[in-house]
DNA sequence: TATATTTGACCAAAATTAGACAAGTACATA
DNA sequence: TATGTACTTGTCTAATTTTGGTCAAATATA
């Protein structure tokens, strides 16, 4: 049994599966900000992320969705994480060392 | 040529890595904080990681110790990229995440 | 008992968040 | 061409969070 490599891993945004979400389901942007109790302009923003959402929110989207909440934070998660090192040299390098502090605290208290 | 393991990758932190310069030099917390025009309890603060250190401090600590810019950059960065990841169940695969989004902009403009 | 370090409580100032709102685009089509 | 619909974007703002500490008290440690 071959394992088969992933050639395009998409590297997928928040924004980007809200959005198809939204439209998989045949929603227009005031139909899905209207559930959330937002305005369109600001669904907008968060679809091409130029604006975080609150995490309240990922629940909502997981009920209107039906979608694995572990993904949606995840990447919720990674759009802060990316905010914050986006334009840094040394982002890269860093993530590894936050990586690795990551692994040692699971570690200890596994 | 076998490739050996790495068995006991340090997981340094900053304020780990401030403490090891520091104590290399034969300074006391006191000395330093002087240095750097801070209290004793906030460097103490820093070197456990519990406060984050000013960016500019870096250079400070830098002309000091003579030790590469970059790493101390990349260990500013990740204290602060662990320290929203810290108590998250998604933080392993967030950080895999904004990786990829860090590798694929800089594709983009390589 | 000194000396060194840690910790908790507190704080002002600065930055960020979570939006609203209006104006601007894009695009289809009557 | 005009019009409507969907989406985007710039500017603004109040409220909240974070930053960058201080200081005194509590703990090591020698």
């Amino acid at each position: 049994m071959t394992k088969i490599r992933q050639v395009h891993k998409e590297a997928m945004t928040l924004g980007q599966k809200i959005r198809e979400l939204r439209e998989q389901a045949g929603l227009k942007q005031r139909e899905l900000a209207y559930q959330l109790g937002i305005g369109e302009g600001f669904l907008s923003k968060v679809e091409n992320d130029q604006k975080p959402l609150k995490r309240e929110d990922l629940t909502k989207l997981n009920e209107l969705f039906k979608t694995p909440i572990k993904e949606l934070e995840s990447l919720w998660l990674a759009n802060k994480v990316y905010s914050i090192v986006r334009d840094e040299e040394s982002a890269l390098s860093a993530l590894k060392v936050a990586e690795e502090q990551v692994k040692y605290k699971n570690l200890k208290n596994a």
